[in-house]
DNA sequence: GCAGGGAATGTGAACGCTAACAACGCGGCG
DNA sequence: CGCCGCGTTGTTAGCGTTCACATTCCCTGC
């Protein structure tokens, strides 16, 4: 409202007048360009500073042709996985100087993927990653039309995208080794929904750990990741006398089978023995404190951006990167030794 | 690298010239603007079609002088609650049409704070929305220097800018009235770290209740939001016969609180009664299930984008306000009446 | 003393869009 | 018949940078 207020903000050709420079040389200043006299550079500074002159990040963008903003595309940020990697994600890029734009998905479909990837290639984003380790969603990357680079995190190797990922199999085979080695007869397991990619690793490195054994692979109970659903499993592995050891998909499930066992009367690890993935902060205190796969999503969504800002600089040239994060088998006090 | 990769973008003239028009009138089309007779406008829009033209928004953003982004700071965005406000946030402004911009700050002080405006400042938001209830950071936003319009999420009334907040006292004295009218001598606190807004109102509301009830208010424990300080604490108050009923800042310490009793042979709720605060996902299938507080972050997430959006719109004319979002009291297994 | 060269600086033209205004065509009215 | 006015379209001028190139300056070496 008041003139003060109403004062437009200063721009270079005002700070080049104070400083009795041309516009270009102020910009050569901000850039750093290593031919400006050090007296004329401090003057241009000076004048900047008294100014409180700001670059226009817009208009640089616009002939510069990137926005040093990267876009992300996740699905679901409240999960604990995604939330972390994302986290990761931005701390990695704003270190590299790099904005990060977010688009969360409430649905992972083909469609939703590619209308999140057209809405941050229209703002301009100099490239994305795909945080959505759905198969839907690692098909969708695999024709995009988008002339940004993308890495998928979590996805599988779809050949057409950079990937970096945690090692779901290795995961899983070292929870059900664990099991097997104290002594039980076979491994159940509670798995995520199907479409997951981590989810079918999953069962994949489990499966294998029990043929290795020789062990006969009972059915996986279905879960969606929910409590709700590893509550519902924990209910029908409960009555069934047979089972003395779980391998289930992740630890929020994990928390709601402790949950159905403890309802039931079957203690932990006494009568079953439980393993969860992910390695939740919240784990360490279940009841008993959850043994489990520990998953360093930070460092998946710090590989990303490495992998994206190579990928960036190397401009056209880039060749598909595959990167695998290995998990840590964590211990705790949910498996025992079978009792004969 | 072959031409066919190289052919750059096409622009608005490219459009203009396959639609035998002039570009301002493919501006006009894309703008929805009504002068353009209907014909004119199906043939621009089937030149968009062939080309594939997207129109570039840095360039409509260096004329018009918004980006349609708006920027999110955010504390540690792994945690349950800012997650779950960061993706109400998102989910609103998309709608709304806006980009959504984040940075995400693992420390909380004024010049972090203080870093991020500026940053996002500079990449020309239109607004922003800080999702940082510590006191510290209430207080950076205090006399920001930034043009664009703020608000903020759980911090209290700073009354330079806009808040929107989840009534953290009624909360607290909900807790707190349903163990004293359950018939608990007292209620003991185990409190959230010192200089945030919440965990502030969560002591005050918790003393409000009991001072109301003419009962004595112990001194609260100090946690830190993490499981493992609740264990802590709760190591110390299974120690304390008297002790019979626990208010706990949040859900995550509550569990630690839980896994201290648990091992020390003290039954919940039989010997002590618990409520934790937040209602997390999890809450329900801890052993036993949590009586707690439920804050609706998605909501307040959503609500401060509409606030934004309307300072937006009304320019510098805008008043600040203020929004309190009501919790809601869950009641669960964790709480018991007190044996006399 | 002057040509030559590199460092330092300035100039003009993009970048792709929107805003303001100008121009055009057409129908109705005096 | 000519003029006004409105709906439609075109023209021009920026927005605030950077880039490519031109220019100036000063120093060096013969």
């Amino acid at each position: 409202m008041s003139p003060s207020h109403e004062r437009r903000q200063p721009v270079m050709a005002d700070v080049a007048v104070r400083a009795g420079v041309s516009h270009q040389t102020v910009s050569r200043v901000l850039n750093g360009h290593p031919n400006v006299r050090a007296e004329t550079r401090a003057r241009v500074l000076q004048a900047i500073e008294q100014l409180g002159y700001r670059r226009n990040m817009v208009a640089r963008a616009l002939v510069t042709k990137h926005t040093r903003t990267l876009g992300v595309v996740s699905f679901d940020t409240t999960l604990y996985g995604p939330a972390s990697t994302v986290y990761g994600i931005e701390q990695a890029a704003r270190a590299a100087g790099y904005f990060v734009s977010m688009v969360s998905l409430r649905t992972i479909d083909r469609a939703g993927v590619r209308d999140a990837l057209d809405y941050l290639a229209e703002q301009g984003v100099d490239g994305v990653v795909v945080v959505a380790p759905q198969r839907s969603a690692a098909r969708a990357l695999t024709d995009m039309p988008t002339g940004v680079p993308v890495v998928a995190v979590g996805a599988g190797h779809t050949g057409d995208v950079s990937v970096v990922s945690v090692e779901q199999v290795e995961g899983a085979r070292l929870a059900t080794r664990h099991l097997l080695d104290l002594g039980h007869e076979t491994v159940w397991h509670i798995s995520g929904p199907s479409d997951w990619l981590e989810s079918e690793g999953r069962v994949q490195g489990w499966r294998a750990a029990l043929a290795a054994a020789g062990r006969p692979a009972p059915d996986p109970l279905p879960g969606d990741w929910s409590p709700r659903s590893g509550y519902r499993a924990g209910l029908r592995l409960a009555a069934m006398p047979e089972v003395t050891a779980v391998f289930v998909g992740n630890d929020q499930m994990a928390l709601g089978a402790l949950r159905a066992f403890a309802e039931r009367g079957v203690r932990v690890p006494e009568q079953i023995s439980i393993v969860g993935f992910d390695d939740i902060p919240e784990s360490e205190f279940f009841t008993p404190p959850l043994t489990t796969v520990r998953q360093d999503f930070g460092a998946v969504g710090r590989c990303s951006i490495e992998v994206l800002l190579r990928q960036l600089e190397a401009g056209p040239e880039w060749s598909h990167e595959r990167h695998v994060v290995p998990p840590r088998f964590v211990v705790r006090a949910s498996t025992a030794p079978a009792c004969p």
